[in-house]
DNA sequence: TGCCGAGCCGTTTTT
DNA sequence: CGGCTCGGCA
């Protein structure tokens, strides 16, 4: 009757429509996850169970929030008004606005950065008179984090939980940090849900009202959920319990950041009756890819167990393929020449995808596709507000809205260069504690009362006159106006000018990226809101290129073909996690493996070298035993180092193994001018002269270079 | 104060 | 190898 329910196959159907009691859907990778999460949003709204903005719907990140948001308007044919739909931050922060007073702090409070964070945390613990060079702030940092990740407040820590860091005091330092936060009307992302979880716990009205108003309750991505998270859901859910949580425990790789895997495993435990939906026919993935993916996550243990199965009819396809090469260069060549074999064929580069365990393994093939001229992006590294352009003028900002806000004063008093260094920043703190007023009246107390000297108190006093201008600007003009003002009267437009680093032009770019960002916000607060909340900003859409990015990168990503380069032991699974967290931690690093597997719908290249460089030496590698946990009859082995007899009994080809140097073929006596050939190291090119055996080439990427003859293929095509 | 060079260290990352 | 921090020096 309802068109939306059409087609849905039987397990997705009954997970759409056991819409009362708390329900799990054990969704597998590529199995219409969040086609059910958006089917069942509809479901009850269509379905007069609830309105709109009785629904909780909640997701880790901004773009699966923004996702389901379009396909849910999408079903139901118009956008609808008034969800509570976001990630858990943005959702608990619109809570802890509304009930602020309660933990004192205003509605109004900031959501510091990880920078503010730090810095923060560095001066309380300077206060402390700790030396922070035996106890690294960062390492403070984290803990903190943990805690709050579990939902300990400051006295709440058991015992059993490590506290040793500087000699016992990582508590104290925890609860002065948090007074910190509240002397500045700010909170970190912890406090977000840590601060409501506190409220809803102790304050029966806030429980009340939230319980009252959500009716329905959809978690995506339940796996990757931690303590505080769970007891937050909990508590919204206890009432009516009608919770129903999406997840993958096959696809839980987030452990090191809090994620509790538990949460997802006794989700029958925290709510008796439990349904429990397995989606099993994977519509992504071709048959082959899904025996692989599914052999080897069977070798994991803690597992609530489900085998995928293709739900394709055409789901044939060619099997999953072991390259096996000499080293980390050869490895990117033979990417590289796959890549643009695919490419000449036709297939587009953004449905190609390198998936690394980590960061550095992308520069080899970067370098590689830059030399083919094959256009990649790189996906991860910093975000848009995390550069530190972007984070200055958001400083800016900040203390134009809110002259109180000491951390984004100081973030820009010396930016640019107004000779505020150590001294005059350690005289200022000290006046601010002594009159305790926040920096930036101190500062204008000192200016007034030649606190500061010469060049230093001329330029304050231009900063805190700037101020007052651009408040002026920003109330009479709006944001922009006061913006682009600030970007050029501080002088920070001139100091990225006058900067001759290559990468000052872009960022000047980005400052101007920023300005047009701001334009689409009618208010400071909110724009800082989203600043704060949402890192990234949208996707420009459009140009065909590759992507690269770690495994944890491309979790809810698919491409139709794969590269799972570096599967060796050290790398993948990574050495680290294999030291630290034992077997707890192998198993995620194989369900890294399943999600890297997974992630293709035709063609996955898992690859190893024998020897690989890590930073300035080499080393000699074996394969990842995850190979070893591959079906054989779903694998094909190629690459130049293979065993020469696998019969040999050698589980692995031996590291002497030698390298096949590609057929080297003579090139003719004198390339004719405008032939196109190919260097190992400058890429595509034009003959332009010759001079016996050395050639001047136009390089399509690197220009115009002298070589000789023999180092370069004729490639007429 | 601010620049430069030596030394150190080196998973995964969202909000 | 390369990016970042810290300490010494101008």
């Amino acid at each position: 009757m309802n068109d939306y329910l059409a087609g849905l196959n039987q397990a997705q159907r009954e997970a759409v429509e056991a819409t009362d009691g708390p329900v799990l859907v054990l969704a597998g990778a590529g199995t219409g996850k969040t086609r059910v999460l958006t089917t069942r949003f509809a479901h009850i709204l269509l379905s007069g169970k609830a309105f709109p903005n009785q629904i909780l719907t909640v997701t880790f990140t901004n773009k699966a929030a923004r996702e389901m948001r379009e396909r849910v308007a999408k079903i139901l044919g118009q956008p609808v008004e008034g969800l509570w739909l976001g990630t858990f931050h943005a959702l608990a922060a619109r809570m802890l606005r509304r009930f602020a007073e309660r933990v004192g702090l205003t509605s109004s409070f900031s959501i510091l950065d990880t920078d503010d964070q730090m810095r923060l945390l560095k001066q309380v613990m300077e206060t402390a008179r700790i030396d922070t060079k035996r106890w690294p702030p960062n390492a403070l940092m984290a803990q903190i984090q943990r805690w709050k990740d579990k939902g300990y407040m400051p006295g709440q820590i058991p015992a059993s939980d490590s506290r040793d860091f500087a000699g016992g005091r990582a508590e104290a330092l925890y609860a002065a940090y948090q007074d910190r936060l509240r002397a500045l009307n700010a909170v970190d992302f912890g406090d977000l849900l840590l601060l409501m979880v506190h409220l809803l716990k102790t304050d029966d009205e806030v429980l009340q009202t939230y319980q009252r108003m959500f009716r329905y309750i959809l978690v995506d991505e339940y796996q990757d959920t931690n303590l505080v998270q769970y007891y937050w859901l909990r508590l919204l859910a206890q009432a009516r319990k009608n919770i129903c949580c999406v997840g993958d425990d096959d696809q839980s790789i987030y452990s090191w950041r809090g994620a509790e895997i538990e949460n997802i495993l006794k989700f029958e435990r925290d709510f008796p009756g439990a349904k429990i939906v397995r989606l099993e026919a994977n519509y992504r993935s071709s048959s082959p890819i899904l025996e692989a993916a599914s052999h080897l996550i069977a070798h994991n243990e803690g597992r609530l167990g489900k085998t995928l199965h293709a739900g394709r009819d055409n789901a044939a396809g060619e099997p999953v393929e072991v390259m096996a090469v000499w080293d980390s260069e050869e490895e990117a060549q033979m990417v590289g020449k796959r890549v643009e074999a695919l490419w000449r064929s036709g297939h587009r580069l953004s449905e190609i995808a390198i998936l690394v365990r980590a960061g550095f393994q992308t520069r080899a093939f970067e370098d590689r596709l830059l030399t083919l001229g094959i256009p990649y992006r790189i996906i991860g590294g910093l975000r848009f507000y995390e550069r530190a352009e972007i984070r200055d003028a958001i400083a800016y900002l900040r203390v134009v809205a809110q002259p109180a806000d000491d951390l984004a004063f100081e973030r820009i008093i010396n930016v640019p260069k107004r000779g505020a260094g150590d001294g005059a920043m350690r005289t200022l703190h000290e006046a601010a504690r002594a009159a305790s007023l926040p920096l930036y009246a101190t500062a204008e107390k000192l200016v007034a009362e030649g606190g500061f000297k010469g060049k230093l108190r001329e330029a304050m006093r231009a900063l805190l006159e700037g101020f007052g201008t651009w408040r002026q600007l920003a109330a009479a003009r709006g944001p922009v106006a006061a913006l682009e003002a600030i970007l050029d009267e501080s002088g920070y437009v001139a100091m990225w000018k006058a900067d001759k680093s290559p990468d000052a032009p872009g960022r000047l770019e980005n400052l101007k990226e920023l300005v047009r960002a701001l334009e689409d916000f009618e208010t400071f607060p909110e724009f800082l809101e989203h600043v704060a909340l949402v890192t990234e900003t949208e996707e420009k859409a459009g140009n065909d290129k590759l992507s690269m990015m770690t495994l944890h990168g491309a979790k809810g990503l698919e491409f139709d073909t794969v590269f799972l380069p570096g599967w060796e032991e050290g790398v993948f699974p990574n050495q680290r996690a294999l030291d630290e967290g034992g077997n707890k931690s192998l198993e995620e690093e194989r369900r890294l493996a399943y999600v890297g597997i997974t992630r293709a719908r035709h063609h996955a290249i898992i690859s190893h070298a024998a020897n690989r460089r890590i930073y300035a030496t080499w080393q000699s590698s074996i394969p990842s035993r995850f190979i070893d946990e591959l079906p054989e009859e779903a694998v094909r082995h190629s690459g130049s180092a293979l065993p020469q007899r696998p019969a040999l009994g050698i589980a692995h080809f031996p590291v002497q193994a030698r390298r096949e140097k590609p057929a080297y073929v003579p090139p003719e006596d004198q390339l004719p001018t405008g032939t196109r050939v190919f260097h190992e190291k400058f890429g595509y090119g034009r003959v332009i002269a010759a001079d016996g055996d050395k050639l001047d080439i136009n390089f399509e990427q690197s220009g115009e270079k002298r070589v000789l003859s023999r180092f370069v293929e004729r490639h007429d095509n």
